[in-house]
DNA sequence: CGGAAATGTTGCTGAGCGCGCAGCTTGCGG
DNA sequence: CCGCAAGCTGCGCGCTCAGCAACATTTCCG
């Protein structure tokens, strides 16, 4: 699945490889032991650049970790816009959404095991200093999902909150499926829940 | 509208009237020379404390920033406990966030006029540094009105996911709410927008 | 191919922040 | 009225974050 980078120079590469490296170290070593006993300079160790070129990719931590997150996110987006035009609007919006969530199968493909993405969602949820970073990623990704939808339903983005509204929903059916999945015990595959989370939402909230 | 806070001790009390002047402090001092020019110490100076002192508060300028919007959000799901249990569900959490964001009559009533609480929401929502700080706000009170919710449905909050996804909706639609009413020219009444994004979501999202 | 321009990396440095600690002050309850 | 829990404060340390100025390397274009 490339995402788009296929002709951009050796240069543009490398950036993209080392963006994904520090962050993928950075939430593996939070993980492995804790969040305060990570330092920059240990992430930039792991990756193999100076801490001050950490600075240059990340403003903080925080950053880096939900980086991961950030990058899926934004795909549910691009992913919408692939869809067939055919499709009702709830359903490519759920197609959108799973396909980005859908783990046990091959995944993104990184050579990165499912473990070490759940790990960090975990994390980011599981700290409180790094619930802030998650949230904006959150809010970015809606942002974009909200254009997205705006452009297929036709909608003006700037005169209608319809789109917007659509993609807050979205984005709250995601946070929720999040957390339930990483309580549930016996796992449970989120893609179950978030399809469930969207469907009786765009059902109308139905009282229970 | 007395939170609690009438027989808490002279001590208990200064607490409070610090922390909100800190915030309010806070507030002021960032829309009137700019976020990063201004320094705890200079908002630990405006209120008479020692900058060491602000830190007991707030872990952060964010935080501080945000705490006015967080207490306010948090009254919502206090509010929707006191509805009585004969109102429809939707009319309840509708009013209830309705009456935490009717700006104009006598609002909160510590004499802070709505214009620095405006001010303190177009501060949050634009400077992206603080973005975190808000979302996590959000994300606190929309925990509490789930709690709420569930005890007002009568659904268990650990099995079920239902009073999670209304939660997150009525906090999307609080969100969208206070961006498009911050962007409107001339300025429009925020509750209106609320009520009618609250409406659309709670019919069930048709489609435009 | 070769050299100039663009772009990324790095060390250095300084302003701030966040917090633990220890002593002092002050409201609280018996 | 006194002892005590709870706050406030100053001090100090380690860390973060960004600007600046070399330096290295890729890219572009003649």
């Amino acid at each position: 699945m490339g995402t788009e980078g296929e002709r951009m120079g050796l240069r543009e590469r490398k950036k993209q490889e080392t963006r994904i490296a520090l962050s993928w170290a950075a939430i593996r070593l939070a993980v492995e032991r804790g969040l305060d006993n990570v330092r920059v300079e240990d992430i930039a160790a792991e990756v193999g650049v100076s801490p001050r070129t950490f600075n240059n990719y990340f403003s903080s931590k925080g950053e880096a970790i939900a980086a991961r997150h950030q990058d899926r996110a934004r795909l549910i987006a691009v992913e919408l816009r692939a869809r067939p035009a055919s499709e009702p609007l709830w359903e490519a919006i759920t197609n959108a959404a799973l396909t980005q969530f859908a783990l046990g199968q091959e995944g993104g493909g990184e050579g990165v095991p499912d473990r070490q993405w759940i790990d960090g969602v975990r994390l980011m949820i599981t700290e409180p200093s790094l619930m802030g970073a998650f949230s904006k990623t959150a809010a970015a990704a809606e942002a974009e999902l909200a254009a997205a939808i705006a452009e297929r339903t036709g909608t003006d983005a700037a005169l209608d909150l319809y789109p917007q509204l659509v993609a807050g929903v979205v984005g709250a059916a995601i946070r929720v499926a999040m957390e339930r999945w990483l309580q549930a015990d016996p796992p449970v595959p989120i893609a179950g829940i978030l399809r469930d989370a969207l469907h009786r939402l765009f059902q109308g909230l139905p009282v229970p």
